[in-house]
DNA sequence: AGCAAGATTAGC
DNA sequence: CTAATCTTGCTA
C-alpha cells in the first residue's frame, strides 16, 4: 500500500523490516550543494539479544540518539577516523537503529570526489559505511537530526509500497562486527555494484 | 585515572 | 596485513 507518509509508514515496521524496506531510498544531503545517493546495503541493530548493537549494555551519552523516536539520526566515530550514519528506529526510548553501508551516488557526484578526493574511483564514493559519511560530508554534528528535514533527509522510492523493496533484497550476516556475527541482519540489493 | 576495543579505511 | 587515530565505557 501507498501512504500519504511513507517514511512514517516504514518506521512503523520492525527494525529489521526497516533495514530492508530503506533499500531503494534515497539519501539527500542538502549543503551549500546537492548530493544523493540510493540506498543499496544496510545492516541492523536491535535492542535485545544483539551483542553488536551500541545499546546492548543500555544507554549511554554516545548511543542516546538510538533512543529517540524513529526518524532521527544516529551519527558516531568509529577507530577515531569515520563517521557512520544509522537511521534510528523503533518506539521512543527503545534502542535500535539501520546502519546505512552503501549508496550508489546520483547527484552531486562531484561533490562526493572533492569530498573523498582524487584516488578514489566512483564505485568507491559511497561504498562502505564510512565512505558514503565523507561523501555526503556527515559527522556527528547531524547526530539526533530529524531525517524528515533538510539537510539531510529521507527520500521515498517512487510507485511502490513501502514495504516493498526495489527489486531483490539480499540477506546475510553483518560485516565488521566481533559478536553477535550470526544473525542475518544484513541487507544489499542484488546485482549492485555499490554493495561491498 | 588508566586503558583496551571499536558497526573502518587506505596503503604497502 | 597493518597503521591510523580518538572517543567511549569499563575496570581499578
Amino acid at each position: 500500500m501507498r501512504s500519504r507518509d511513507p517514511l512514517r509508514t516504514l518506521l512503523a515496521l520492525p527494525t529489521v523490516d526497516v533495514a530492508r524496506g530503506l533499500i531503494g531510498w534515497r539519501l539527500e544531503r542538502s549543503d551549500e550543494l546537492r548530493c544523493v545517493g540510493r540506498i543499496v546495503e544496510t545492516e541492523a541493530y536491535l535492542s535485545e539479544g544483539d551483542g553488536a548493537s551500541h545499546s546492548a549494555r543500555g544507554r549511554t551519552a554516545r548511543n542516546a540518539a538510538m533512543y529517540l523516536a524513529a526518524g532521527h539520526a544516529y551519527v558516531y566515530l568509529i577507530y577515531g577516523l569515520h563517521h557512520c550514519l544509522n537511521v534510528v528506529t523503533a518506539p521512543d526510548g527503545v534502542g535500535e537503529a539501520v546502519l546505512i553501508r552503501g549508496l550508489e551516488p546520483l547527484e552531486g557526484l562531484d561533490e562526493m570526489r572533492a569530498r573523498r578526493g582524487p584516488h578514489v574511483t566512483d564505485r568507491d564514493l559511497c561504498r562502505g559505511p564510512g565512505r558514503l559519511c565523507q561523501a555526503l560530508g556527515m559527522d556527528r554534528a547531524l547526530d539526533g537530526h530529524d531525517l524528515r528535514r533538510a539537510p539531510l533527509r529521507l527520500i521515498p522510492p517512487e510507485c511502490r509500497a513501502v514495504d516493498q523493496p526495489a527489486g531483490e533484497v539480499l540477506i546475510g550476516p553483518r560485516v565488521g562486527i566481533s559478536k553477535a556475527t550470526d544473525l542475518p541482519l544484513r541487507f544489499r540489493a542484488a546485482g549492485s555494484q555499490w554493495t561491498s
